[in-house]
DNA sequence: ATAAAATCTATAGTAACTATAGAGTCAAGT
DNA sequence: ACTTGACTCTATAGTTACTATAGATTTTAT
């Protein structure tokens, strides 16, 4: 299939199709007479490898990492176990300062429930402290 | 004082300052006669503002617009409130995606604590679905 | 045959900076 | 007086993961 196929099924653009060959996350595929990219199904399964990767929003270059390390099955999976466990430890400090930023946020919108002027806002006076 | 002190009291690196400065959120300062930027204290109260609202993880688009309304500090302040509301539904719109992939993230780790081969990996297995 | 749709490459733009190169300025030490 | 080192200047490129564009070529449909 050509490339625009792929991005219907795969529902990534075909800018990102391209875009992901160019950091070697899709091999370079085979071209037509007119120098048009020719796919197999397996590239549809290697896309939705990575969508799913990305929407746990893991880096593309750790991406890359697995598929390399998919490529060797013999290996001891630890380094895949220690690329999630490190996703989770993002994940966690990200929760972390979200929850200190809501707070803080919260804090700011409630002093400014009267429809006062800027001048005497408390918004304003708590972004200046 | 030169940008160099201004960096070290307010914590904000000297291309930073600079950056700021082209972006419109700081003003341009004074020159020495050697071409250098003399800024007085009331930039660095200017930058304080700025870093809190950064913490508080405002994109600079909205600093600029706080920055403005300040300007006019007879105005409403009603869009000042609806700029930190808009903050706090974008911070409970990601802290949900967060906890969702934290939830996925576990699950995931959980089937690989067996110390085991690429080939027969549940992370990988889960990925690939 | 021709027009429309799809594809190609290469390049620039996004956010909020950081890092670098190469040149100029300034204060202190010899 | 001169030099060294620290600081500053501008301009440009790099970061991430794409998206958008321009201009050319190829394929498909009428």
């Amino acid at each position: 299939m050509k490339i625009g196929e792929l991005s219907k099924l795969s529902g990534c653009s075909v800018q990102t199709i391209r875009y992901y060959e160019k950091e070697g996350l899709l091999a370079s595929p085979e071209r037509s007479e007119g120098n048009f990219r020719l796919y197999g199904s397996s590239t549809l399964t290697e896309l939705e490898f990575i969508k799913h990767c990305r929407v746990l929003d893991i880096a593309l270059g750790d991406i890359k990492q697995l598929i390399d390390l998919k490529r060797m099955p013999e290996e001891s999976c630890t380094s895949v176990n220690e690329l999630i466990d490190s996703q989770l430890t993002l994940v966690n400090q990200r929760m972390k300062e979200l929850r200190a930023l809501k707070k803080e946020l919260q804090a700011m919108s409630s002093t400014c429930k009267s429809a006062g002027v800027i001048e005497n806002c408390g918004i304003i006076k708590t972004l200046g402290r």
